[in-house]
DNA sequence: GAATAAAATCCCATTAAATGGGATATTAGA
DNA sequence: TCTAATATCCCATTTAATGGGATTTTATTC
């Protein structure tokens, strides 16, 4: 029986395991009973094949996307409309607001997928449904990540369908510069009045923005301060989201994967 | 740096990434770059530590749920209603049809959690929601996994809701017999007319039935041949779930997984 | 900004485990 | 029942893992 190998396996599960996170080697070390020096060479090996991350602001380890991916695969799951459901429950859950999932086809922005908030009071949409992109949060999100000449290809003057649409492609493209700064994209009733939104790209394994992730709502409930406390969450979800769909294809392409983002 | 570790990875990653399974251990031995004798004790190592199955009826290798959980819990998902979502949304991809978890609360049924089909036409019901048990499927799923003695705490007579409704004790015991046998209980119009279900227990990692998952919709598309055909999918998730939770709890108690249902 | 403390990393002689070629046993198919 | 395919086992040899402690790096405190 391969010693090394179920050490390995030790490491990973305590990694996981723990909560919170376990912080330092030697913490480790007790929990998954090794000696330091061996739980650091068995870390050192899980980190080179990329199922285990450092974190040097907080210096605690954890468990990268690959290993959820390796899972995922394990239940024939392989594309992003398959696993994106899950990363969105999630996102649901923490900021109770409902889920967009939405892809860019020419200047308009598709709903692939999407979770319904619980609240009473909530936005509208329908899966397969369309919106202009330069008009909602999900749709700034993905001009932001495209190539700047791209810009190039949308009129001077936008279509206006509140008094807080932004008309003209000079406006545009400072939001969007903001977008790129922050991570980030806002709708305040850009497109319904009193409905706002907040929303992230997701890329794939090449880097190439592919959807974006993010969350609606009446702006009432969804103010400019609650907003700016749940970007964090957003952009993390939809970095995991992104992380799993790259490993998810570099193992579907039986190559090893080097580092995790 | 530990080169069993990295083998044993790496063939982790061969069985994960593969598609179709990979068959055979000269295959993933070919595949994750190992002489036979080395992928074989690899193996046999990952099989000792839960990681891995082999399906002895298709001889193929497959990742088993508790890398999965340890993809979950490194997410923070530690609980029954923070994973089901992922699984409800695969069920629902599978079926069309809309997704309930429910729970037993005395002699009802609670809708814990629910993914909307994307028919036009589709089975109504609310989170939070209560269903009598004996009528709906998700109920009977969870009376027929409850100990034999625990039905007595039933009245004999049930009440009736349409035409269809199992309205004795009697009835009912031969009903969650049937369920018992097959591992899947189903309803057709026995709580609401023109609408059925199909539902499967979900187990705990001690083997207690904690929930209920299943599909329901209007009885012309939930036809008998097709709840026949989608009954083994509805149990296959269900109890990818139960496996998955049931690693989740280990990890979080800090033990070994020995075996892998 | 220097001193201190804590943690991670490295080193290497010793020990122990992994390796793989092939022989054997088991299972599935005809 | 026989045959072929596949999995499992064995062990002399090779190779890698081990761990105690020294060293370096990183974080904290004054």
């Amino acid at each position: 029986m391969d010693k090394t190998l179920l050490k390995g396996l030790a490491v990973l599960q305590a990694i996981s395991g723990a909560d919170p996170a376990p912080r330092g080697i030697d913490k480790l070390a007790a929990l998954a009973g090794l000696t330091r020096s061996n739980a650091h060479r068995t870390l050192a090996t899980l980190i080179h094949a990329g199922y285990v991350r450092r974190d040097r602001a907080t210096g605690t380890y954890g468990v990268t996307m690959k290993v959820l991916a390796l899972g995922l695969a394990a239940m024939g799951l392989r594309n992003l409309q398959q696993i994106a459901p899950g990363f969105m429950a999630t996102l649901a859950n923490a900021t109770g607001e409902t889920v967009h999932l939405s892809e860019l086809q020419a200047l308009e922005v598709r709903y692939v997928d999407k979770i319904e908030s619980r609240q009473p009071v909530r936005a509208y949409s329908e899966i397969g449904g369309r919106a202009p992109a330069h008009a909602v949060a999900t749709g700034k999100a993905l001009l932001a990540a495209q190539p700047s000449s791209w810009l190039d290809t949308l009129p001077e003057v936008l279509e206006r369908y509140t008094p807080a649409t932004l008309t003209t492609k000079a406006a545009l493209r400072t939001a969007l510069d903001e977008v790129a700064r922050t991570g980030y994209a806002v709708n305040r009733g850009e497109w319904r009045d009193g409905v706002g939104g907040l929303a992230t790209v997701v890329r794939d394994a090449t880097g190439q923005p592919i959807a974006a992730l993010g969350i609606s709502g009446p702006l009432d409930r969804l103010t400019p301060s609650r907003m700016l406390a749940l970007a964090p969450g957003v952009m993390d979800l939809a970095q995991q989201l992104s992380a799993t769909l790259s490993h998810l294809e570099r193992l579907a392409a039986g190559q090893q994967t080097i580092e995790d983002r």
